[in-house]
DNA sequence: GTTGGCCAAACTGTATACACTTTAGCATAC
DNA sequence: GTATGCTAAAGTGTATACAGTTTGGCCAAC
């Protein structure tokens, strides 16, 4: 399908973490995870951190390689990825880094507006003080990595704000499927080239905790609402180059 | 962990798929399925149509034998059913049936309101005649099944009917994300023994399809959440025996 | 110069092999 | 009679091997 094919040496940083930010930050919350966990989440990192490209080719005894491991693991790997609707699992082919449609897109972020209206609506009933106030930390981080425009930072940050919420309702199912469909969006941003500012989701996430402290459920769900129509409307969904792609490719 | 290990032969019937309304349906769906994707069909069905209880170990060699493959291919099939949160991996020890807890159950009834509600209050908006009529078609379905206590396919019927609506927004994401919150469903009615009446269930459809043709968005809402909320109260989720048992386990 | 077909290299899909862990039964000690 | 420790069987985790498919390049034909 991907006629032309990445050099797939972009991961590699991946095998030896570098001990940057991203790299403490996904070993924090990945304690004592299974190899095949690792690499989950090496590839997921290297996908939303924008080091692998949509339609990359992943040949298994590549990652096996770099991984140290075998052709096995990856494999397993691989699937949950392709699960994740990360990866696109091409039958005798391989391995790819999935490159979602204009309609997928649309889907994700008209699943997610569902979610999020309804799950800022009834936080509107349940916030503390407290959680209020952690909200606000949160705020302040991303509007610093912002400030200094450390990009891979402030789009962890944007993201975790989602999740933040989700947890917060004391929801784990729905907190992990919202991070789901977060993983996913990041892909998609990353092929829509989101033209989104970083300050504008900054600034409406401030307006929604706002709504939160007032405690004002309607608007809470329509700022929700509108955010993430914004980060959708900034994404190049126009039926242009893409779909002609699609077009040639499915012919 | 489950102290008591039914005996596996229960699924046999899968292997070699008897002619039954539920086989034929599993295999219209799943037109040129690959090996894995078959055995996750089949410990699905199984799982859904209550042939198989929470907490049942699943042998690989086991699999391996009854589906005539390689554990190899057994083993993918169980990731991506661990994924799906049907079955439960436990390292070095196997794989089980899966035994949701009540806080999961709450939290997937939860997930379920939030999505159903934001659907059919969407679904409102654009629904068509001919949806209308066949929604109406697919409840007299319903109620055929039920009428003449066909077990299987009034439960097959009775979860499909949310996916028809989630189908009918043509959101796809939306529906697959359903999908899978309903075979959990599936698995948590069994493990907390639903004592929701199918005809109640059915009586509930009817309301919430009279609303959607009405197009009275606020009532079909309601409606859905109040429908999930009394198959919902419906369980057995009084912290009795199961969280004793949860507790000794986790201990 | 371009098109079509053939062949070798590379890669995927599945099976098998082996090391290590868990488990269950039995013998021994108290 | 109960509890504890040991040992063999069973089962999981990973690596490797092999068959079948895809891919890309080369050569011949037009």
């Amino acid at each position: 399908m991907p006629r032309s094919r990445p050099n797939l040496k972009v991961i590699r940083p991946l095998a030896a973490p570098a001990h940057s930010a991203a790299a403490t930050r996904e070993a924090d919350r990945a304690p004592a995870a299974s190899t095949t966990q690792r690499i989950v989440e090496s590839v997921t990192a290297a996908i939303v951190e924008r080091r692998l490209m949509p339609g990359t080719k992943l040949a298994e005894q590549r990652l096996a390689d770099i991984f140290q491991v075998s052709r096995t693991v990856v494999r397993q790997a691989l699937n949950q990825l392709s699960r994740d609707r990360l990866v696109c699992l091409e039958p005798a082919r391989g391995a790819f880094v999935a490159m979602p449609s204009v309609d997928e897109a649309r889907q994700v972020f008209a699943v997610r507006q569902m979610l999020e209206a309804a799950l800022v609506k009834q936080l509107c009933r349940q916030i503390t003080h407290q959680q209020i106030a952690e909200l606000r930390h949160h705020l302040r981080a991303e509007h610093a990595a912002v400030s200094r425009t450390d990009v891979p930072g402030r789009t962890h940050l944007l993201a975790d704000f989602h999740i933040v919420l989700a947890r917060m309702l004391g929801n784990d199912v729905l907190a992990e499927l919202l991070g789901d469909l977060l993983t996913r969006s990041s892909l998609i941003a990353l092929m829509y080239q989101s033209a989104h500012s970083a300050e504008a989701s900054c600034a409406e996430h401030v307006a929604i905790v706002d709504a939160l402290e007032r405690r004002d459920a309607r608007a809470a769900a329509r700022l929700t609402e509108e955010h993430l129509a914004h980060v959708e409307r900034n994404l190049r969904l126009d039926p242009r180059s893409p779909d002609l792609a699609r077009i040639l490719r499915s012919e």
